[in-house]
DNA sequence: GATAATGCATCAATATCAGATACATTAAAC
DNA sequence: GTTTAATGTATCTGATATTGATGCATTATC
């Protein structure tokens, strides 16, 4: 299966910028996006934990955007949700002692990956919030 | 679980740019890559179609790399073994028509997903499998 | 014709992800 | 203070993806 945590946060976080007057709750954004409350309660504790969104417990409680959405770029939101795991994985296998590859992979892959993650996190910091919510007609 | 398949074929990549001059069958493969001989030939057979690599069939056949390291980059090989499967998948729900985020994320998320593979091909384009050699200790 | 390789289809084992459930914690409303 | 309604979190389950395993067709060399 994929992970699919950033597209859905995104939704996310377009949804209480669009919604950014007013307090929304699990169950709902749950509704609008098609899926579960749980899973949207972890998806915002982490966006919560980066600061990009607020939550309130209790009665009348609920969530809603932190920041002004020109201020949250797509790199931040790639960052609070993916938890750091990286877009490929590495294939962790013991070393061939006998083999040159096998004893440098484990490095090179590792530089590979992380300069992926680099130009990923680079290109979607060009990216704001703001700019996304231009394309949602009202 | 998470798809390991380009680093398992950069590392295939780097082991017949090793041993350019010699046929290496899938079993061996296997061996120093410490896998199935069928995933590696799963691999393989899409680096052929890519004309990465050269395979030859029947008694005596094997496998050899098809072009200079230096004219290989980690692009080739990315674009080879992922078969066009995005970095990040779009969780695919039915629309919420009252809901304009629901309406429109579909087009933002590809759009957002789409600059994602560029700007990781683009990195991946501007190293070449011999600059990956330079590390194998000799 | 025997042998040894890739190519490919299919099934099994395993890992991951999202959905479901339950409940603790918290805060407002009454 | 009790009730109510929200988040926070742990755990289990089901669905799905990925890799490993097996078998066999195809192919080419000896």
């Amino acid at each position: 299966m994929v992970d699919t945590r950033f597209s859905v946060s995104v939704q996310i976080m377009m949804t209480l910028a669009f919604h950014s007057d007013e307090l929304l709750n699990s169950d709902g954004l749950a509704k609008v996006l098609k899926t579960n409350p749980t899973f949207i309660r972890k998806l915002v504790s982490n966006l919560v934990e980066a600061r990009l969104v607020e939550s309130f417990r209790g009665k009348g409680g609920g969530i809603k955007i932190a920041q002004a959405p020109s201020d949250i770029t797509l790199k931040d939101i790639y960052i609070a949700s993916t938890e750091e795991k990286k877009l490929i994985s590495r294939h962790k296998k013991p070393v061939i002692k006998a083999c040159p590859i096998s004893c440098c992979i484990e490095n090179v892959l590792d530089e590979i990956l992380d300069g992926i993650e680099a130009s990923t996190k680079s290109s979607l910091a060009k990216k704001s919030l703001q700019d996304l919510m231009k394309k949602v007609s009202k």
